[in-house]
DNA sequence: TTGTTAAATGAATGAATATTTATTTATTTT
DNA sequence: AAAATAAATAAATATTCATTCATTTAACAA
């Protein structure tokens, strides 16, 4: 029995995030990937059923190591501004430690294996982030309101600031790079929002 | 002379927005738009150079009736909370009129086309919105703050909401809907993070 | 009616795509 | 060392892609 070669797996893995994020899905091809990694496009199929499998695996992977990234730390039964507070900060920490996370992910948003994955996969974290916001709402440390309502407060805006930084410039289309006072300054805005 | 056919031109856009939505810029391929207009791919090629050119042209089209839409009665003279509120209805009342618009840029922005396309064309429009926050903070209507911030907290929650109700389903699971009392519910929230 | 012009077409083109095949190579077991 | 097994490959296949070509069709001008 010959092993496989763990370092070609993780080379193909990290490369296929590589080009989906250079090129997009759509220009994204499995010869290609091979030439990037200097393999024969038929070992792609040793480890993949084929390019489906390729990327729905891939994605799930990378899911689950960023829902873990997210998570460290943290728990539903913080209080409210601390408990946002280290959401924030393991999300800043981890776009940074993965700067092409989010792009990657963006990718799957927009294409048609977004109802395969974003949607199922990750149920447990939300259950959880969920549960965070119900207990803040009980605790009477902000005000009532739906799940997606929070949601769309608590971290639209921190994942707009962190596309902008990556695309690294801003609105008005001078550089941009988001500093530690600007992410936190919004933090504060954002938690205003919600306090009672 | 023979006449170009503008229903047959207005199908072309419309059916290529739909499948751009459908299966992305990935699925996108010239034969399935000819397909799906029963027209022959020949006839795409009278109307556009190629497909880079179809892809362009529309979104321009697109960009151009959507920065109308929005821009509707407003003007970066009126108060904070006036114009704020005008932004929420204007791109609440597109995003119900244009369901498939936001889904079609977000394939655009995040493909190789952004450069070209999303940064370029609409920076008059981008010049009315800063100067509309410079105006409220001039006035102290509301903080200081750098215009990506301002951006993300004005607007990153609105898109949210508004991706959530087309996609459909809760972050929980359950289905829905965008009421008119959860949309003005979110924009108070936001008008009280951003004001002074 | 006839000629002119561009729209519209069906059927090709070659290049790029995903996937499969037959074969060779490396590693473990006997 | 030989047999067994799966990894890895180079080369081929069938499909889909963007684009073009030769031809026909429709509308207007003469």
């Amino acid at each position: 029995m010959r092993l496989r070669d763990t370092e070609k797996v993780q080379l193909v893995k990290q490369k296929a995030i590589e080009l989906i994020v250079k090129d997009g899905l759509e220009g994204f091809s499995m010869n290609k990937l091979a030439k990037a990694c200097q393999i024969s496009v038929a070992t792609l199929y040793i480890y993949y059923k084929d390019r489906d499998d390729l990327i729905v695996k891939i994605t799930i992977e990378e899911l689950e190591s960023m829902t873990q990234g997210i998570m460290k730390d943290f728990s539903p039964e913080m209080s409210f501004e601390q408990g946002l507070h280290k959401q924030w900060e393991n999300r800043y920490a981890f776009a940074k430690n993965h700067p092409q996370m989010n792009l990657f992910f963006d990718q799957l948003r927009s294409s048609s294996y977004q109802s395969t994955l974003l949607s199922d996969s990750i149920s447990a974290f939300k259950m959880t982030m969920g549960q965070f916001m119900t207990n803040a709402i009980e605790r009477g440390e902000i005000e009532e309101m739906p799940l997606d309502v929070y949601w769309s407060i608590a971290f639209a805006p921190l994942y707009n600031l962190i596309r902008l930084d990556q695309e690294g410039k801003s609105l008005d289309g001078s550089p941009f790079k988001v500093t530690d006072a600007v992410f936190w300054k919004t933090f504060d805005l954002v938690v205003k929002a919600l306090k009672k």
